[in-house]
DNA sequence: CCAATAATTAACCATATGGTTAATTTAATA
DNA sequence: TATTAAATTAACCATATGGTTAATTATTGG
């Protein structure tokens, strides 16, 4: 047999995968918008059948229920939140660069996904240790402890002022994603409108770093 | 009648009143347990029954549906979650210690009620209409025009940095807020336990105002 | 083209859940 | 104490919701 006759039909065997995959494509992604803001408990598998344009026997087909569907989706939005820091923060790159990636990446990342941190947020604190056990002991885990060491050895060699790593680690995180969280405050609060509030958190990309920068160097 | 025959009257008349008080405090403290951990979506009517040892009939009988019984908890919630806010920023202390009595207080209130920020959020995320309507309108929308226009000010007078009066607002509520809200995943990535996390939190009310007023003196 | 397999659906089922009713107990009142 | 009103409960009810079944319609592979 030629390779072409084997790529050809291949094609021909694939195109029900094809199928299954557009499908369950759909689900997921219907499942994502559902659960992202409505959270499990708030999530009509109903809602996510319609969303998706399928009958809800065929949800149950792809995924056998609620809870294996909210865990595919959940540790997929956890996977995107979460070993992003860990590749930053483990990074060579000096104290100050290192912010300055953290802020654009992240920022660039969750523009995206306005809705994942208060979804993460919001389901680790509905069940600290389902989250341990299912996201946390992979290698969505945090390792902050090669960034912590960093700060310290700043301080020690008297580059910048002697502040506890811990509240800095603290105060960059909170700064990068909480505008996030308290998006929809922020917004009333301060009339922004959504091209309003993406311009201010694209400025946040730079705005951040600077604020510590300025906090921290002597 | 003599006034001690009308104030002893008054007593016993009460009574009924003091026992219903008793109920109803019971159920409110119920459903703001159960409301504030599992959301208006995830609390279930029974739960909120038997934490308050009581029927769920009589649930009904004090709170026409779970709509109003939910409304009464998130809009206590919101009160004291934004007003406070206010009182602070429209005072008239002079920036610095403006900024210190915010992290002061702020945490102070909500190391009591460590739930709610999360909790409110959440719920204005899940219907910011609503939300806007309820309670944004009333006292406890948070007016922070006076606490801008005094950075811009600062600013202009050349007391402080040239910084956006908007992040640093952003930056202040963000630092002080968000640890509450990422709770379980700062104990779970830092290895703190309750007591930890309180005197981490403890210690944020200085280090916070310190590490702003770093950033922003020239 | 035909049997076998996979995808998809309509109609159900069981249970959870918000809410109600009618009866009972407790308290207020005259 | 007797009457009335309020508080409380057990037993229901209607519906929403997660999940299943059995039948139907594509797809596939020989």
């Amino acid at each position: 047999m030629s390779d072409l006759f084997i790529f050809v039909n291949h094609l021909v065997k694939m195109s029900k995968a094809i199928k299954d995959k557009s499908t369950e494509e759909r689900i997921l992604n219907a499942a994502k918008q559902i659960f992202v803001v409505k959270g499990m408990a708030g999530a009509r598998m109903q809602d996510i059948a319609d969303q998706a344009g399928i009958n809800k026997a065929l949800l149950h087909y792809y995924f056998k229920n609620k809870e294996k569907l909210f865990e595919t989706i959940f540790l997929e939005a956890a996977q995107k939140l979460f070993p992003r820091i860990n590749e930053i923060f483990n990074s060579d790159q000096p104290l100050f660069e290192k912010i300055e990636s953290f802020c654009d990446e992240y920022i660039t990342m969750v523009m995206e996904n306005p809705y994942l941190p208060l979804f993460v947020l919001n389901e680790i604190n509905q069940d600290p240790e389902y989250f341990m056990k299912k996201v946390w002991s992979g290698n969505a885990k945090p390792h902050p402890e090669k960034f912590l060491k960093q700060i310290e050895i700043e301080v020690k060699k008297g580059k910048i002022k002697n502040i506890s790593p811990l509240h800095l680690l603290m105060n960059l995180i909170s700064m990068t994603i909480f505008p996030f969280v308290g998006k929809p405050m922020f917004q009333k609060n301060m009339s922004l409108d959504e091209l309003q509030f993406r311009s201010v958190m694209e400025q946040r990309k730079k705005e951040i770093p600077r604020f510590i920068i300025d906090a921290i160097k002597k």
